[in-house]
DNA sequence: CGATTGCGTTAGAGCGCTCTAAATCTTACG
DNA sequence: CGTAAGATTTAGAGCGCTCTAACGCAATCG
């Protein structure tokens, strides 16, 4: 009934327990008829080694924790590409867990990860406060991708969202404009970065910068736009804190009868899966994320294998699509 | 250096490994002193236990293992977050894989959750074909969510695709539509029963049905909706296999100058993400995605726990979810 | 031809935990 | 005060695997 052990394969094989898990292994120092033989009887009983006997007798479990902000979000799951090639090249398994938007779920999958003896935690995006990082983190090593870098009690695998907000208003100053407003992400935790970075482009071109309070979804895109259709005070181009808000942008534009871009040019942040439909064609900040997710591996497993102690802190920099949603001011 | 252990914990509270045992799964026969003693400890120490170890000596793990087809996709997402709602209520803890819409990746995680010993499987529209599912139910119980019903090896949990289709059509029809043109899934699983749900629906209806060949996303909507403007033979409605090649739809239809849903009405399926943008605003079919997720569940512990032997298909209704792309035809 | 080498194989301890059966300690009662 | 019943606690085996050390055996060598 109960699934077959390597002391069931190894009596059908007519060898010791050992010599089975010397094949299992592929050891080097097995005679061909006898390997064929374990394989053969393995073959024949569906034996499958247990996972949790190995991790218990080797003391280590080649395997990393990783834990999502929200599965839902398709700028996400980039990273969890990239971190599952390069831990595949490395021979690790990964595990996800689903960070689900909150702080407290977060914190039981980390303990969730921990009774696993994970050899390393990823976190993407977390919710969580440095403080949880810095715990985790005394535990065992962890690196934390795309949340700001004032995460100092662990690794960190970012983008410079200040050079990015840059790009977007240098993008839009050499199409012309020089009337744009920023929809900043209000809490959100790369908001600060992203105005910043918007206004001290602005300045250092010799323009004013606006900033009004937004969010992180639609709906917070729409009151930024009525209040500026209300006032009449409509820029000629809207930077907005990512796709969603500058999605939000696009409808309510419409709605108020302006066109996109003939009438208003909209530039959003993060290139995610919105940004690239035909129909929202939105001209964005990338973001690197397959090889954020890469590097985070890496970052990972220097400290793993060779033991590295020193924080490291890897800022990539970010690049700019151009698509449809940005274009030359209509004439004055 | 080595994280404590059990040992470790009981040496220091002054009691036995067997007493820490008892308090950690808080058993309650224990006197409130040990409790408190090594509650105590264990805090002080870091204490934490060893799953592998545990699972070993229990021979069982309280572990669901789940593989979803692609990370990327929204869709998923949902079917996710029910799983793990209703696992949660049952004290199992999910494992994800991600599938990455490639059938040998997916077997692969099928092997590794097996390694590590899973109760059960949840395959969230796999690429797998049949056999590899029945072999893997002979391992352990496995249920298929939101994959046709063809798998006759393994529980499915599935929605009408056929009646779907016949939501769509009609909500089309009462909206006085009778040309109504369908883009297909072409090769996808679930596009024969949408298709045949429309056929079917078109001709109770007394309508004629014209089905074009599409696919699963933006570009394959583009070839059949250039197709209709060239042979000037453009519908007043389109029923497109999912949300995404609706959206493909809608930027061709643009495109070629024609309005939605002044000029085309557009219906899509699958009630994406996508679908809620107000900028596309998308008439859609929707899955009870998140119930999905829970039944998923709840059919598979039933073999779990209550040993039940018999396959089980469930198969859910679909509902309508009517936004902004549908409206009656411009009167001819 | 006995000693040496090296390859292939195996015995057996141990990983950290649970679980059963037995030991110990209390408390209650005649 | 002795003892049975009940409440706590513990010893020790065992979960399936890896790993070290040692073993048997054939080939090699002086």
């Amino acid at each position: 009934m109960s699934r077959p052990t390597m002391e069931t394969v190894a009596e059908r094989a007519g060898v010791s327990r050992a010599l089975v898990s010397l094949v299992m292994n592929n050891s080097s120092k097995v005679s061909e008829a006898k390997r064929q033989a374990v394989l053969h009887a393995a073959e024949q009983l569906g034996y499958r080694p247990n996972l949790h006997a190995r991790n218990l007798a080797q003391a280590r479990t080649k395997t990393l924790g990783m834990i999502i902000n929200d599965i839902h979000n398709p700028f996400f799951a980039e990273v969890v590409y990239g971190v599952e090639a390069a831990a595949d090249d490395y021979g690790f398994d990964v595990l996800i867990l689903n960070g689900g938007r909150d702080a407290e779920r977060e914190r039981r999958a980390v303990e969730t990860h921990l009774q696993f003896q994970v050899e390393a935690l990823i976190l993407v995006g977390p919710k969580l406060d440095n403080d949880d990082i810095v715990r985790a983190s005394a535990v065992v090593p962890t690196v934390v991708v795309a949340s700001g870098r004032d995460n100092p009690g662990a690794d960190t695998i970012t983008t410079d969202d200040e050079r990015g907000a840059a790009l977007a208003v240098q993008h839009l100053v050499q199409l012309g404009h020089t009337d744009i407003v920023h929809i900043d992400g209000a809490a959100n935790i790369s908001s600060r970065a992203r105005s910043h970075g918007y206004e001290k482009a602005m300045r250092s071109l010799g323009l004013e910068p606006r900033t009004l309070r937004g969010g992180d979804d639609e709906a917070d895109a729409e009151a930024a736009i009525v209040h500026l259709a209300e006032t009449d005070s409509m820029p000629t181009a809207i930077f907005a804190f990512n796709d969603l808000v500058a999605a939000g942008a696009l409808s309510t534009l419409e709605a108020a009868g302006l066109r996109v871009p003939d009438d208003v040019s909209v530039v959003g942040y993060d290139n995610t899966f919105i940004a690239e439909l035909n129909h929202m064609s939105l001209t964005t900040v990338n973001q690197p994320r397959h090889q954020m997710g890469q590097l985070a591996i890496r970052t990972v497993l220097e400290r793993i294998e060779d033991d590295r102690t020193e924080p490291t802190h890897i800022d990539l920099a970010p690049t700019l699509s151009v698509r449809r949603s940005t274009a030359p001011p209509r004439k004055a």
